[in-house]
DNA sequence: TTTATATGCGACTAATTTAGTCTGCTTTAT
DNA sequence: ATAAAGCAGACTAAATTAGTCGCATATAAA
């Protein structure tokens, strides 16, 4: 398996995620989110340390702080926090400039690998993290709905 | 960089667009095509088996033999390519079935996983082999010019 | 102002994947 | 026969990813 999102992407998404469901922007601490979305706690603490400098999630310290987001979840998209946590997407060395994978007269394909590029980043750029919230809600409607058709 | 293809994946495309650039497919020995594309030659030849065996590449044996294209190179795409040499392409574990992550009732993301790996599988399906002939065709007739302008 | 509850930082280790090598074997043209 | 080609697969090395840990800093509340 290949061009896959990193494992710190998929729990950086997953937490950021469950910051989003929370109601009025509460903030939650670290092992709570651990816990939920069942990740390591140390290595969550060291994923959400980018997001908090970029401004994604703001931090209150102290008893009953935490994490929480600090921004508009309909306006962070997948794009901005895996390229956070994992620096910047890219499908081949020679996007960012040619020759830069040290053989210039060979990069004769890079046209197409920039529209590849173009491609995915479009969209991971088009996806929100405020589609996670309407996931999550319908997805625990969900599961109440199961409950109740059990009976 | 993340979401990068391999070198594997970036030899197997150099080798198999100079094969397809060679005029009526005459075969080429591993050699040179590791020769002019600058790539070790016996990481090469694992790479080149897959293609072989999938019947993208086809080989002949002997002394003025080696290795040719099997297929219009309009109908390989990367896609295949890449596939062929490094296993499926897949942005995130839970595409193939969900559960797959082992965590069955967090997959609640992966209608959008699934829309991102739509839009990359069919950004690199919709470029082939082909594209290649074009591209590293003008890029010779670009350095004869030069060197023309030059003198 | 102490204490408990929080995160911040950076160095470290472990596990996995990727990249590349090597040695011996098979196939085929001349 | 023999030389020129690829085939197979086990092996090693390097790099990346994943995860841990100990100590430091910040804040709220008793």
């Amino acid at each position: 398996m290949q061009m896959q999102i990193s494992r710190k992407a998929d729990y950086a998404l997953r937490a950021i995620g469950f910051l989003a469901a929370l109601p009025n922007g509460k903030p939650s601490p670290l092992a709570k989110i651990a816990e939920r979305e069942r990740v390591p706690g140390n290595f969550l603490e060291t994923i959400l340390r980018p997001l908090v400098h970029r401004g994604f999630v703001k931090v209150t310290y102290g008893p009953g702080g935490g994490y929480s987001l600090a921004r508009d979840p309909y306006g962070i998209t997948f794009k901005e926090i895996i390229e956070a946590v994992d620096g910047p997407i890219m499908v081949h060395d020679c996007i960012p400039f040619e020759g830069a994978c040290g053989r210039a007269d060979c990069c004769y394909q890079i046209p197409i690998w920039r529209e590849i590029q173009e491609a995915i980043d479009s969209s991971l750029s088009r996806h929100t993290v405020g589609e996670l919230i309407e996931l999550v809600n319908r997805a625990s409607e969900q599961s109440v709905l199961e409950e109740f058709s059990s009976l």
